[in-house]
DNA sequence: CCGCCGATCCTCT
DNA sequence: GAGGATCGGCGGG
């Protein structure tokens, strides 16, 4: 178990969470927790914003044209990254979702660091955590996580739910961020109002706050 | 606040 | 050959 600024951690997000609706999914990580595991310990972070891909009819996911040696994971089983490069210059780490062959995701826009903690009165300086390139830079995630198992004790990256359900923050929903097709569609979730979740680039994210309810309410 | 731009390189057409 | 599931910097209103 792990302390943070934000609270003790709770339990582990098994497959089972996971091999759900995208939408579904990313609205339930809104709040929780995401611990990566290096050569100098563990840390830990809130996620506060996401976004949902996949589904036979979203021409925005990388797996609308079927599988390819990029995005292969995302049609294997829930519970496992998909990490890619964008621009040639970040990377994007995201939660393969779903039943198995469904080719969804959550991506992993934002979150607020929470650890390591120490005892040191001064602490280190919290890394921004605000947008998924910088997310991933500042955790040191990368192409080598690309496929790897997130539900197993021995995983380096994991995901446990908040201590609490006072952690839940309020989810506000919009379109989506940086992308031309299938936009619109209502899958971006975040923690209305955080100063962590992402600023808006290439174009604002359209649709703002359209809806505050669980994807299934 | 808003918009444009370059960096940088891989993926898919 | 085009176009990114991005970011920080710069300039204008």
């Amino acid at each position: 178990m792990v302390d943070g600024a934000g609270g003790s951690i709770g339990q582990r997000l098994g497959r089972d969470f996971f091999a759900r609706d995208p939408d579904v999914v990313a609205y339930d990580l809104v709040g929780s927790i995401m611990s990566v595991r290096d050569a100098d310990g563990l840390v830990a972070v809130r996620i506060v914003e996401t976004e949902a891909y996949g589904g036979a009819d979203d021409a925005a996911s990388h797996a609308f044209a079927g599988p390819t040696d990029r995005c292969r994971v995302m049609f294997g089983p829930a519970g496992h990254l998909y990490v890619y490069r964008v621009y040639g210059v970040h990377w994007c780490v995201n939660v393969v979702t779903g039943i198995e062959a469904s080719a969804s995701a959550v991506l992993v826009r934002a979150a607020t660091y929470l650890g390591p903690q120490t005892s040191n009165p001064v602490q280190p300086p919290r890394p921004s955590l605000r947008g998924p390139g910088n997310l991933t830079r500042a955790l040191g995630v990368t192409g080598a996580d690309n496929g790897s198992d997130c539900c197993s004790t021995t995983s380096r990256i994991l995901f446990h739910a908040g201590s609490s359900d006072a952690d839940r923050p309020e989810v506000s929903v919009s379109g989506r961020v940086g992308v031309s097709r299938n936009a619109l569609r209502p899958s971006r979730y975040y923690a209305t109002g955080h100063r962590d979740v992402s600023r808006f680039v290439a174009g604002r994210a359209r649709g703002e706050g359209i809806a505050k309810t669980h994807p299934t309410a």
